[in-house]
DNA sequence: AAGGGTCCCAACCGCTGAGAT
DNA sequence: AATCTCAGCGGTTGGGACCCT
């Protein structure tokens, strides 16, 4: 857009002019820009940038809010339950990370789409397959998804018997209450595919395949997102355990964390086990199992042991 | 200890769409 | 209807942190 070019051009000669600064910001900057949201409310970020002092773009000064200064941020490492949200909701909407963030209290767009491209991509990389491509969404759900959930399971019930203590589930900020409830010891997993289930419990081999994917990565749909734009009421870290399982349970009424319609549609109706009948009658799966994986030949066990450190061992220590 | 390679994230860029004038 | 301004999105990149030899 001309427009465009033009306004970035304008930006472009100021910074040229030495009117506006770029690059990392300063403590004193994010002080300024901090107490001027605190004072007048965030939005209308050229004149805010303009009124708070600031030598910035209204741009850069929004990005530095959205991502870093905001309150309500969760900070640290990406858990279990969020990388599964994230591969479900990508499988579905492909690269719409803002889309994808709402459904993340307190993740950012920047921060997901980072996490894409370090772990995932990597993971594909090593695949030597296209990220997009058929082979790695079936390894990502049936390999990734059903394993992560099995770690969910695992923590949580080793969690039980600590009485709460320290667990990989409560690292990288999930012990500020986020999934976790008085009512939901365990994570409720009724709510996921149940291939998931099962190949936690071993028994994945000849466990029928839905399909889940209902879009392409990479190539989602022109936006149709009338929520783009508006400022979710993101539910408080207390209620984060509800937003989780509202989120999973189409039949909720609360719409706690249903800010967006199409999350209501399958999984699956709340204390309902997913079956491919039950999501997408008529459909015919193929009837994936681990070990009919033949990707290249790469090997199974070799492909999860490069992957196990990011379940719980981020290599980025928590901020 | 030092140098090189890799990883990760904050920030920027280019573009689009919506609303205002 | 045309133009302008702004907010927001997804892609890209610079550079610091970390790891390995």
């Amino acid at each position: 857009m001309d427009m465009a070019h033009e306004r970035d051009a304008s930006s472009e000669e100021e910074v040229m002019a030495g009117d506006l600064r770029r690059g990392p910001w300063t403590v004193e900057e994010d002080l300024l820009l901090v107490n001027y949201i605190a004072s007048h409310g965030e939005g209308r970020w050229n004149s805010l940038a303009r009124s708070a002092g600031l030598k910035r773009t209204g741009k850069s000064c929004r990005l530095r809010w959205l991502n870093y200064l905001r309150p309500d941020l969760r900070r640290g490492n990406i858990t279990p339950q969020e990388q599964l949200l994230i591969l479900e909701l990508h499988s579905r909407w492909g690269n719409r990370w803002s889309k994808i963030a709402q459904h993340l209290p307190g993740r950012t767009d920047n921060e997901i789409k980072n996490y894409w491209r370090t772990r995932v991509q990597k993971h594909a990389k090593q695949l030597k397959c296209d990220v997009n491509s058929q082979q790695f969404k079936d390894v990502m759900r049936y390999l990734w998804m059903p394993r992560l959930v099995e770690r969910i399971q695992a923590a949580a019930g080793q969690q039980q018997q600590q009485g709460g203590a320290d667990t990989p589930l409560s690292h990288g900020g999930c012990s500020d209450g986020l999934y976790e409830s008085p009512e939901l010891p365990a994570p409720d997993t009724s709510c996921w595919p149940a291939e998931y289930c099962s190949a936690a419990g071993g028994q994945m081999h000849g466990t029928p395949a839905p399909e889940l994917s209902c879009t392409t990565a990479g190539s989602s749909s022109p936006s149709t997102d009338s929520g783009a734009g508006a400022q979710p009421s993101w539910p408080t870290q207390a209620d984060g355990a509800e937003w989780f399982t509202t989120a999973c349970d189409a039949s909720s009424a609360t719409g706690v964390a249903m800010r967006d319609t199409e999350l209501a549609q399958p999984p699956c109706q709340a204390g309902e086990t997913w079956t491919s009948e039950s999501s997408l009658p008529g459909l015919s799966f193929p009837d994936l199992a681990v070990a009919d994986f033949e990707i290249g030949g790469f090997d199974v066990d070799s492909f999860w042991t490069s992957m196990e450190d990011d379940l719980w061992c981020p290599t980025q220590a928590a901020v």
